[in-house]
DNA sequence: AACGCCACTTGATCTGCATCAACGCGGACA
DNA sequence: TGTCCGCGTTGATGCAGATCAAGTGGCGTT
């Protein structure tokens, strides 16, 4: 952990709308400045926080994509999410008051340290960082719903277009192109978030790449064809 | 939707140490009495709310069980969790203002009516509820967690002996029995929550009772060796 | 009492993905 | 500069669970 010592403020950060309430007037921006303690930087393949650790603080994630994954005793785990700027990771903890999964940088990474009762204290004075974190929570719970539903029932190409029209959503909604990602994880853990084994990945990649709807030049994609990956999930488009 | 008049007193309900914080001062217990604005029965197969209707309370169960479904476009659905009393539901609804799930009784039911702007408001003033209303979103990501790692790496039989020792605790934890349980939906209910098709849940089941792991006369089940269940999601049990 | 429907079970067969295996490539490092 | 290792691709084969199909029993309806 490296602390910084800049000056930390929110107020202008260029990710502020995306991982804070909009709307807030001055008064209210100045205090949320201080919601955020200090900044900490991770390196590629290093933990934010880990199972089992204390919770105390949320993390925005200022730079760099991480993945959290959860463990069952017995070896195998589940990648649970990919994470990129402007969200918010460690609501896992809140509940025991411990962390039930990794968060581990896929990337050289750094995020905004918030801890958690300084959230608390400052979301019962204003009234719209309250619902803000009330929106987040649930924002998360709907997105897990998407990813069981994904899990419960669909195929393996179903699958891949939607993790990859997910992804290409949320780079476009900060500044990068609607159809040229870089993937920031391996094919193991694109597999792992999609209850896929990596061999599968790599033939539903290779079989899009000869139907024309994407290119891959290892971790580079380019979707051709976006009409083609919705219409795979959803057939009526 | 039926208001009933009698009066609603989280104070002296049974439930209120699943659904409410605990170690409330006499002033606070009387606050928090507000919260339920009425209550509301369901009858079997009725929705509690459904996708696309506006997001307005939280509901905590008080009898009656119910399962939450998402669905995709295409007709496909998928059950996202059963609920039984002391359980809250509607979370899915805060990020957007509006449900996207459908809440579905399974046998008669009566919920809690809980808006959640008077859950904003009192949790301003009474932190151990703000504090709760946070644990209990934590609570359910981390449940969804669990899920997605059960989809995403689990084998049939794995996926229905954590089911079943899932459903159980849960029932134990309310005072029924450690072995017995009445299951309130179908085997193709189960089978959408576990992404599996009602066959195999019913192989699988089947294969539990020539194992002598569990008797079953239809939803009646009693459990012989919960520790074969346990050692089946993790073999050092 | 007869009917039809729904939930469930069981058998036969099919198939999508896992598994096992071999190989290629590029980057880190001695 | 050669070697090794992590990552990815592709082929051959196996298998868990899906699909298709038939039959049973319980229950509400008329």
């Amino acid at each position: 952990m490296t602390p910084q010592t800049i000056k930390v403020a929110c107020s202008n950060c260029n990710l502020r709308e995306l991982c804070m309430p909009v709307g807030l007037n001055p008064e209210e921006l100045a205090r949320i400045d201080d919601l955020v303690a200090t900044r900490r930087k991770v390196k590629r393949r290093e933990t934010l926080f880990r199972n089992g650790e204390r919770f105390t603080s949320l993390y925005a994630i200022r730079t760099g994509v991480f993945k959290t994954r959860v463990a069952s005793e017995d070896g195998r785990d589940q990648v649970t999410g990919f994470q990129m700027a402007g969200e918010i990771i460690g609501l896992d903890g809140i509940v025991n008051d411990h962390h039930t999964c990794d968060a581990v940088a896929l990337e050289d990474a750094e995020v905004c340290v918030m801890p958690f009762d300084r959230i608390e204290e400052l979301s019962r004075e204003v009234t719209s960082l309250q619902r803000h974190v009330h929106q987040i929570m649930s924002r998360e719970i709907v997105r897990e719903h998407g990813v069981m539903l994904l899990l419960g029932s669909m195929r393996a190409d179903e699958r891949l277009a939607a993790f990859l029209l997910n992804l290409v959503e949320r780079l476009h909604a900060r500044g990068f192109s609607k159809s040229e990602l870089m993937l920031r994880m391996t094919r193991e853990e694109i597999g792992s978030y999609l209850g896929l084994k990596l061999e599968t990945v790599s033939r539903t990649l290779s079989k899009f790449v000869d139907d024309r709807i994407v290119e891959v030049d290892m971790r580079h994609v380019r979707i051709l064809d976006a009409d083609a990956l919705r219409r795979m999930i959803n057939p009526t488009v």
